[in-house]
DNA sequence: AACGGGTGCAACCGCGAATCC
DNA sequence: GGGATTCGCGGTTGCACCCGT
């Protein structure tokens, strides 16, 4: 036996919402609440199924929630936290005000994904592409290695061309501070790609592994010139997480902290959400799916916050404690 | 002007888990 | 205790719009 579906699939109309059916959805809710979403489109008079509407609900009608673009603070929020979290867009969204998963998870597959791969930034596990090339060599042994690390950089130099010739990035925002790694200029982008490839060699001859970060060429997903940090014209409309990163100098600049440091960091950022799930689920219905969650997580956690921690974003600007 | 491909967003689907009865 | 119902989440799809040719 099947699972029962949410509703008669006949007489469900789909798609699109006009603007009479937000009326009749937004004004049976302002009277009578969300309690019975089944019960919500009978009684409002809508031809819709339940799990339409509150889908209808919690990511348009809601009066608290924020239309329109992303600020650049927002992005930040979303990369870091989805750095440590994952696709936890719910989790994400919840540190944003006004923001939905939808929101966050849309914007998050149609424009920041492109945009870390425009900077050479693994989205899943917000490595560097060279990095991860670097991990293959430490991982895999001769002749396997040099045809897959071959092979991976010859995907990421087709995506940048793709993307350089799409012109859907803009290098001037991506300060990569080395002289040695300019890429402000599209005509050395595949110099640097191919001097990474020449790294990656070396590498495999056991001299090292290279990492963008530690080369000493200041590259940082938040250095003051690159899309992600600056956040000037968005001063105005600042959430008070922003407002508190802002307070704490935003993003680093440079990645002279230690590895142990980062490590931290890391630990007690990852910690303090998993602290919001627990006080979150206090009595309520969802402590056993968090700590199932949890359970889930502690599985896959090393997929995504291994190495990572080029942002930097402290607990204390977490500002939802009830997730 | 017409066409085709790309993009972004709203909406849908299926599943797991909590709650109800 | 267990089946039915409801809710919330993440992944996927559909479609309107935009832009280049």
């Amino acid at each position: 036996m099947g699972r029962i579906p949410c509703c008669e699939k006949e007489n469900v109309k789909r798609g699109q919402w006009t603007p009479e059916e937000d009326n009749k959805l937004a004004s049976y809710i302002a009277q009578h609440g969300t309690r019975n979403w089944r019960l919500i489109p009978k009684n409002a008079g809508l031809q819709r199924c339940g799990k339409s509407c509150r889908l209808r609900w919690t990511n348009y009608l809601r009066p608290d929630l924020k239309h329109g673009q992303f600020s650049d603070a927002e992005e930040h929020i979303i990369v870091k936290f989805h750095s440590v979290l994952g696709n936890r867009w719910s989790l994400i969204a919840a540190q944003l005000p006004g923001r939905t998963d939808n929101d966050v998870k849309n914007y998050w597959n149609t424009k920041l994904k492109k945009k870390l791969s425009g900077m050479g930034i693994d989205p899943v596990t917000h490595k560097p592409f060279s990095h991860l090339m670097a991990e293959i060599t430490t991982t895999l042994n001769p002749p396997q290695v040099s045809h897959l690390a071959e092979a991976a950089l010859g995907c990421f130099k087709d995506e940048m061309l793709h993307l350089l010739t799409k012109k859907r990035v803009d290098l001037n925002q991506i300060n990569f501070s080395s002289p040695n790694l300019n890429h402000n200029n599209p005509n050395n982008f595949n110099q640097t790609v191919d001097n990474a490839a020449g790294k990656m060699k070396l590498d495999n001859d056991g001299n090292g592994i290279m990492k963008l970060w530690d080369m000493g060429n200041g590259f940082s997903y938040g250095s003051p010139s690159s899309s992600f940090g600056n956040d000037e014209k968005n001063e105005g409309s600042a959430s008070p997480a922003v407002a508190a990163w802002r307070g704490h100098g935003g993003i680093r600049t440079s990645v002279a902290e230690t590895a142990a440091a980062e490590e931290e960091e890391r630990r007690k950022l990852k910690g303090e959400v998993m602290e919001q799930e627990e006080i979150g689920s206090e009595g309520g219905r969802g402590d056993g799916m968090m700590m199932r969650r949890r359970q889930h997580d502690q599985h896959q956690q090393h997929a995504f916050n291994v190495d990572n921690d080029l942002w930097d974003l402290q607990a204390d600007d977490l500002i939802n404690h009830m997730v």
